[in-house]
RNA sequence: GGCGACGUAGCCAAGUGGCUAAGGCAGCGGUCUGCAAAAUCGCUAUCACCAGUUCGAUUCUGGUCGUCGCCUCCA
């Protein structure tokens, strides 16, 4: 079966080939650690995930890597000179290094909860800053870069490709920028991006610095991308996730630096995860949905929904409800509606797991059916309605002979659900007797017995299903 | 202002130029059941609106309305 995969490139769906057989060099777009990650950040996480499981699930080994930008970036207004990290510092009085690195954390805390398979490579932008020079130095020494007073800058205009990722022209960019006050007179055209800022002027204070041939200053926002990638995963990467926010600005700057730099395609398939906007939230707030955000008053982290009873599985669950370049709609009633669908997923894996039984033929046609849905662009909504196509027929047919396909879906699914069954399935003396005694109990239809039983069951977190063949039970947790 | 995306049942959504328009959740009505739960069966969509192309459009084209995103650090 082949894989396809759409290439933001080309705008188009795209059989997957790797440059090395059996092997996919994989580069994911990281979070700037200057907050706590929101849901819609991590959902692209997810994304992500999948991609890499299905590159796996279809025999890839899948190097991956990941960057953390804790260089703090400017804020939105770029006269300011603060920086946003520096914000949250002095907010909080605490050192700016502790904040990055603190955030980092809680961010990787986040990923691991959401079952996200970690990076082979967690990179930090602060530790690779003589690669960013580098890279800086050989963009001078092939024409691409200009220093001024103030800063170095990528000069746009020598690199005819700059446009090709973002579909964008120039002419557009530059006439949208006309009005924007341009900060240093010396740039030469408004499209032109830093590649390291002095620590002078309006960043004199800045607390990040390190020495450059340019002066001592601090890397600009998109060189540790390319620095790191390249250096972790070669100059030339097979995929390069990101948020589609990454498609206009970040990624076309990654691109003219590192093509600029080595003058070889830097990647071969660019994959972009859309956003997650946020429906109504409350009925008498008149939030139009919208895309969350740090500014946006509708920002929800993954501990949130956490406190507020749901599973971290349960939102990983919500997300495959929904195509990766679709737009998802979140409201809590489709947050509930995630948390019930996995429960009684989890609940049929122990079903399964208790009654068990060789697996049919008819499995086969789910099968397919679920690999054809990942291959086609990680079609997740169609892959979960194989998911639940199967568990129907296994219920209607009582043919539970469908573990293996289920773990083995599981293993692009990422919902634990081996784990969950075994561990609602673990055996224990006391629980068999209780179970046996109140089977007795039914069979002298003492059902006042019987409902203690149960009761007392329930206190120790089992749940009971009487069938004909006899009584399953599973651990609620 | 410029560029782009989207509008499918109560909610989240997949999909297709023509067979019964996936799946989940919620709801209603049956079956099963000592109770409970689960399971199962059935029901719930003129695919935003208008026009065009076509033998035939939800799917293609144009327009209207609405929503959203990007153009600035942001998944």
């Amino acid at each position: 079966m082949s894989l396809n995969l759409y290439n933001t490139l080309t705008r188009r769906k795209e059989e997957f080939t790797s440059i090395e057989p059996g092997k996919v060099r994989m580069y994911t777009c990281g979070p700037t650690v200057y907050n706590y990650a929101h849901i819609g950040n991590l959902r692209s996480y997810i994304f992500a995930d999948v991609l890499r499981r299905t590159l796996e699930y279809f025999g890839y080994e899948v190097p991956q890597v990941m960057n953390v930008t804790d260089v703090g970036h400017l804020t939105g207004d770029v006269d300011s000179g603060e920086d946003k990290m520096e914000l949250q510092a002095e907010k909080e009085g605490r050192d700016i290094w502790d904040i990055a690195r603190y955030f980092e954390d809680v961010f990787f805390d986040d990923i691991e909860k959401l079952n996200i398979e970690p990076p082979n490579v967690r990179c930090r932008a602060t530790e690779h800053i003589d690669e960013m020079i580098e890279l800086v130095k050989k963009l001078f020494a092939r024409g691409h870069a200009y220093e001024t007073a103030q800063a170095v800058y990528f000069d746009v205009t020598t690199f005819p490709k700059y446009t090709e990722l973002s579909r964008q022209s120039l002419e557009d960019k530059m006439t949208a920028a006309r009005d924007e006050v341009q900060e240093d007179p010396e740039k030469r055209n408004p499209a032109d991006f830093a590649l390291w800022f002095k620590a002078i002027g309006r960043f004199e204070h800045h607390i990040m610095r390190w020495e450059s041939p340019w002066g001592v200053g601090f890397p600009g926002w998109h060189v540790e991308c390319s620095a790191m990638s390249m250096k972790y995963l070669g100059e030339t990467l097979d995929i390069h996730t990101g948020g589609e926010d990454h498609v206009w600005v970040h990624h076309p700057n990654e691109i003219a630096q590192s093509e600029g730099a080595t003058g070889k395609k830097f990647v071969r398939y660019w994959m972009h995860g859309a956003f997650l906007v946020v429906g109504k939230l409350s009925v008498d707030e008149d939030d139009e949905e919208r895309r969350m955000g740090k500014s946006e008053g509708n920002f929800l982290r993954l501990q949130t929904l956490i406190d507020k009873g749901y599973d971290p599985l349960a939102y990983r669950y919500l997300c495959f409800s929904a195509h990766y370049r679709a737009k998802l709609k979140f409201t809590w009633e489709s947050m509930d509606a995630a948390a019930s669908g996995y429960e009684s997923l989890k609940d049929f894996a122990a079903r399964a797991k208790q009654i068990g039984g060789e697996e049919q033929p008819w499995v086969a046609e789910h099968r397919k059916k679920f690999e054809e849905a990942i291959a086609d662009d990680l079609n997740m909504p169609q892959a979960l309605a194989a998911v639940n196509e199967l568990i129907r027929e296994a219920d209607r047919r009582k043919e539970y002979g469908v573990l293996e396909a289920l773990y083995k879906f599981d293993e692009v699914l990422g919902l634990n659900l081996r784990e969950s069954a075994e561990k609602a399935t673990i055996a224990d003396a006391e629980i068999d007797n209780l179970i046996k005694e109140r089977e007795n109990a039914r069979a002298e239809k003492n059902w006042q017995r019987a409902d203690e039983l149960r009761n007392q069951l329930a206190e120790m977190g089992i749940v009971l299903e009487d069938t004909p063949s006899g009584t399953l039970w599973r651990r609620s947790n």
